[in-house]
DNA sequence: ATCACAAAGTTATCATACCAAAATAGGAAT
DNA sequence: ATTCCTATTTTGGTATGATAACTTTGTGAT
């Protein structure tokens, strides 16, 4: 461990305590969700300190999504939203967004998805098959110009074939990834004839081997399906 | 779509309209990382604006980790890293955390850590193993009553099988997962005779395969390591 | 050349005042 | 009784100036 000179002048500064503290409450359920908080003023005075820190240390926490501040009326605690937690990898990745991720996204989703695509055969009630089905049909139906709406239907297919496994960790793990599928095929799908036939026969095949709740053959057709994708980037990478 | 009705006095307050620019301004790469920012006086003639709306927006963008301000220094560009991205992961996985998830991530583990052990033995580096190898040494030497420092090393472990896939996005995928963990651990593994035992063996066992890249025989380990650990916790549910 | 210390620049905090938006309460019109 | 409007209160948003604490830089003595 290196850990021996660290931090010195670290010292937290006023704000940072304060916002500590706040979330430390949060955290621990003292403050439940939707709970209001004291006004500015009055948490001046229980903490003990001026308006400004307090505020910077408030705008802290609502930078972060565990507050929402609404003006004239108060300061309640706001559930986070796995939103706001993938916002912050979508800052990541616009900043250090190269070729070079995509292919490892592909990589991953190709380990990953197929065992999803089991697990939603085994566990998926009738309302996920309704939701995937529906959601090829609008695939189908969908303007063949518009390619951003394309992309986001694509997205939410593999979405909610992520929450018919009933796993929410599933779903946790897999949205920041899903959530940046829309930006990178919008850069390729768009340019591949005869894509989106492809991409309906293949969504058809996982639903229809989910409806079944054969397990192994939706890990095949997914299997089958990120390949394909995996294709298509590739030649993409080429270029 | 019911976004008919949606947000009508969504007026940005002054803080956030700066807060945007100041992000656009790093997005588009005219503020470099490392770079200074110019000083909080000379800001707000730039801007326009008083002290205060300009602090709070420097707040937020510190909180997300887009700068870093060093008191009686100045503010700098800093390069937003994964971990910034994946505490906000954390949080959100620590709100939503109680026992039922236990289940639920035992059943993620035994889906996706094969595969991670099977891209580890294929892509591992030399250093890896040593990492590995060191902590594999470093739960063996670990006193027997610090189960809290046995969670963490075994954290540790999986964690570095993660890394050796060389693919950040199984990192960030993981990560949230792994630091759930020690807590979990920390109900059970301590009162298990033999467990440690198990625990350690299996790691060699893990380690010597990613060693010879074999990564039929690493995804094999795994699968055992990983339903042994789902042996322990049913029990423990059980009761 | 080195060290100690002062000076300048920078962020952190405080205190106060005023502005603007939203909620609330009270009363008037229906 | 209900609805509508208005005045009041509460609450967050912004502005300003002063002071403290810290970092960096430069100066001068050694």
């Amino acid at each position: 461990m290196d850990e021996i000179f660290g931090k010195i002048g670290t010292a937290q500064t006023l704000s940072q305590k304060i916002e500590r503290r706040i979330e430390e409450a949060i955290r621990q359920k003292k403050l439940l969700i939707g709970a209001k908080l004291p006004s500015e003023r009055e948490l001046c005075e229980m903490f003990a300190v001026s308006r400004t820190a307090l505020r910077e240390a408030l705008r802290r926490l609502s930078a972060r999504g565990l507050i929402q501040i609404k003006k004239g009326s108060g300061m309640y605690v706001s559930e986070l939203k796995i939103e706001d937690a993938i916002e912050s990898l979508n800052l990541y990745y616009d900043l250090s967004f190269d070729s070079g991720l995509i292919s490892q996204i592909i990589e991953v989703r190709r380990v990953f998805e197929p065992e999803i695509a089991r697990m939603a055969a085994n566990n998926r009630t009738d309302a996920d098959l309704e939701i995937l089905n529906r959601n090829i049909s609008d695939l189908a139906d969908c303007d063949p110009d518009n390619t951003q709406m394309e992309a986001d239907i694509i997205n939410k297919f593999h979405l909610n074939v992520a929450k018919a496994t009933g796993n929410p960790i599933v779903i946790i793990t897999m949205e920041p990834i899903y959530s940046l599928l829309p930006r990178m095929r919008n850069l390729i799908y768009a340019n591949v004839d005869g894509e989106k036939d492809f991409t309906v026969k293949a969504h058809r095949a996982i639903l229809e081997s989910i409806r079944q709740q054969d397990g192994e053959k939706a890990f095949q057709e997914m299997v089958v399906q990120i390949e394909r994708t995996l294709e298509v980037y590739t030649q993409y990478l080429k270029k």
